[in-house]
DNA sequence: GAATTAATAATTCAATTGGATTTATTTATT
DNA sequence: AATAAATAAATCCAATTGAATTATTAATTC
């Protein structure tokens, strides 16, 4: 047949993958434990016979997982349930006190330090504001508050903690002068490994991630994520980020700022090109208010310290509104994403007027041949960045990302 | 400590998902397979050992699944590799002529059959022009010419057939004016399921995949694919399509559109938004060429049929180059892709004056903050949308996507 | 209405299956 | 002699299969 070859020889590159690794019983076991456990986080209780179902393993090999996770304090079984023909069924979940987890979310205005359950509840917290951070106060703020909620937890509760997950934005000292900081003063943050640093003055294994990515995190798993397969995010703090979910399971790419968002040129007022973060942040929100002698003090504070502060206040949304309406349509353009979810570092009601105004700027653009994603609002809410800091040492170690056995290998590895 | 309860009662909508499902031996052994199947390919030519060490597996493991498949047929022994210490090492390679794949590209203009083997080689080819495609053309193109192209083959061979895949446009009653079909004429496909219509009429497993999507996949894996772990793709067809790769693997979304890419905004030669596939694709140059009087026709017969047509042919390719460069800047927002993919139905010289022009224009935009994609020229060419096709029923059954286990169910199982 | 029997479903026990690993051996080379 | 590739045999281990156990509701009989 080589007679009738047609066009050939196409040039194949050096190849630079690592592919994932072979497969053993070993790692089916640790991989069917976390699907398991992912289900009934998913689910908030189910029987062995439900999860039989729902994973397609058989009834034994699930019996034999949960009892081990049982024995192992992770599950609990809760009451029987009748009324049904047949043996009553016993629902299992996740017991909240099983793991815990500090998440530490560092920002340009404030930073939070939280104790959160094995269920994503939160069940203490630290926040501590300031003018801009600094590194050596950081990490103050952490060891020092790291010490203060461990001391209010027995030895059995300490002996349960997973790890620190640390929320904070990439390259503090860019824009450094639109939030205020003296110039110069956040140059020392390029010389800084955090992780690093506070890994070396703490005992527990040290996870980080770029802040909005940690929110849309938090909103995966404890928000919108179960209802939605993926989803666009976009967390408004002091800048605008976003992170980007797919297949359930967050989509951080190869350099980890994939969904940054902020970049995305859109439209301005006046029709020039500008990025969205120039925008839709609450730094402009904050140059708005002191340009009209408004004290922008109580957007740091807390999110519930927020006023409706009038005619800047709805400018800025209507802004906002556009310009992110402009960013889901290009979003959805690249991905048929079927939710874009809003949230920011700010009370709910803010955050409903500014879905309702993007849903309808949306609405007044050219949609021909989109596939339009649902806009709806987060349902973490401002504290999302912290909880989603503190979800990353319990999601390396207890919970499975959709359905990929084997995780990616490393960045560094792949060269 | 509940008494310490901060702020919780996170609400969590009803679960749509069904993860997939759990891990067993029989579906680790196929995994295993799959994987090292895609290892040689990758590499070209691997030993047994080599395998060993990439794959993680043990020797003895990666010994008997490459024994099987030798003894099936799908890898053959190369030359003993002498020269280093040692009991030399025997390279392992795919056998081209194990599988043989159809790959159907049905577009506006017109359709491609092609027979490819296993390392993605043409082998045979018909071709077909039309000024509009009809289904019952449509469908005697493909009977007809798979007899054709079967009839040339031996018995032993014409086993070996893995499938069809089809490779088409989306909605092809859209845009039909733009084309210059008549009114309604293309009304027909509405209610026409192609993928059924050939599956009844022809004896192999039958595919279907957008074409822009399938180039995409051609690309990934006998193109640029191994150099790069994600990219943004662009074929610029009739009307420009792409497609988005993640993880050194296909990304099509949740309604089978991601990377769809045409109705991306971008801003045109004069500031107003317009969207991609207006600009940047070649039913636009046809339109000018004819506004001046220029017979198209060369456009369409064959990659290789194009001529240099001048001052229009320079203005398409500077308009599209630019629009091309905010598509970009667009999707780095979105996705740090390492690479943007261009190639499109048309010679390798136009191809490289698209690349270059959009390189320039890239330059000129506000790229503050976006991680930009290198800029590169498809490896596959023209026929990329065929060979995706052909690709189709190969990868269903014996190549992995990289590290997923089991794959992702079906849209409509998931509601 | 109470007692009895059938049907159903959840769960577990015991035996089997099958693929990966481990250990030891053979072969071919520098 | 050292090294590396390849393979054979024995072992290990997690999932499956099929049977048994348990707890319940539903239907029937008295």
């Amino acid at each position: 047949m080589s007679s009738l070859d047609g066009p050939a020889n196409i040039p194949v590159p050096p190849p630079i993958l690592n592919p994932a690794g072979g497969a053993n019983q070993v790692r089916v076991r640790a991989y069917n434990e976390r699907l398991v456990l992912s289900l009934v986080r998913l689910y908030g209780a189910l029987s062995k016979a439900d999860i039989a179902r729902r994973s397609g393993l058989s009834a034994q090999t699930v019996s034999v997982i949960m009892r081990v996770l049982e024995k192992e304090g992770l599950l609990s079984r809760g009451e029987p349930v009748r009324g049904r023909v047949g043996q009553p069924s016993i629902p299992m979940h996740i017991n909240p006190d099983a793991v815990y987890s500090f998440g530490l979310k560092m920002g340009r205005r404030s930073a939070d330090l939280v104790l959160m359950d094995f269920v994503g509840r939160i069940r203490m917290q630290l926040h501590r504001t300031y003018a801009y951070p600094l590194p050596d106060e950081i990490l103050a703020f952490v060891t020092s508050g790291i010490r203060e909620l461990e001391d209010r937890l027995d030895d059995k509760q300490r002996g349960r903690i997973a790890g620190l997950g640390i929320a904070a934005p990439f390259e503090l000292w860019n824009w450094a002068e639109e939030v205020g900081a003296p110039p110069g003063a956040m140059d020392v943050w390029r010389d800084v490994d955090l992780q690093a640093d506070i890994a070396a003055r703490v005992s527990h294994p040290v996870f980080m991630q770029n802040d909005a990515t940690s929110a849309c995190g938090a909103e995966l798993v404890f928000g919108v994520g179960p209802s939605y397969p993926d989803f666009v995010y976009f967390f408004i703090g002091s800048f605008i980020g976003g992170g980007i979910v797919l297949n359930s399971a967050i989509f951080s790419g190869r350099t980890g700022t994939a969904g940054a968002i902020g970049p995305l040129p859109v439209r301005g007022k006046n029709g020039e090109t500008m990025q969205l973060l120039e925008i839709a942040s609450i730094f402009v929100l904050e140059n708005m208010l002191r340009e009209r002698g408004i004290d922008p003090e109580p957007l740091w504070y807390s999110a519930d310290g927020w006023v409706d502060f009038g005619e800047p206040m709805e400018a800025w949304i209507q802004d906002s509104a556009k310009a992110l309406a402009q960013a889901i349509v290009a979003a959805a353009s690249i991905v048929d994403f079927s939710a874009a979810v809003i949230d920011g570092g700010f009370p709910d009601w803010v955050r409903s007027r500014v879905v309702q105004a993007t849903i309808d700027e949306a609405a007044k653009l050219d949609l021909q041949g989109v596939v339009m994603p649902e806009i709806i609002e987060g349902a973490v809410g401002a504290q999302a960045r912290a909880i989603g800091g503190a979800s990353l040492p319990i999601f390396a170690r207890y919970l499975t990302d959709q359905n990929v056995l084997f995780k990616e290998v490393d960045h560094a590895e792949r060269t």
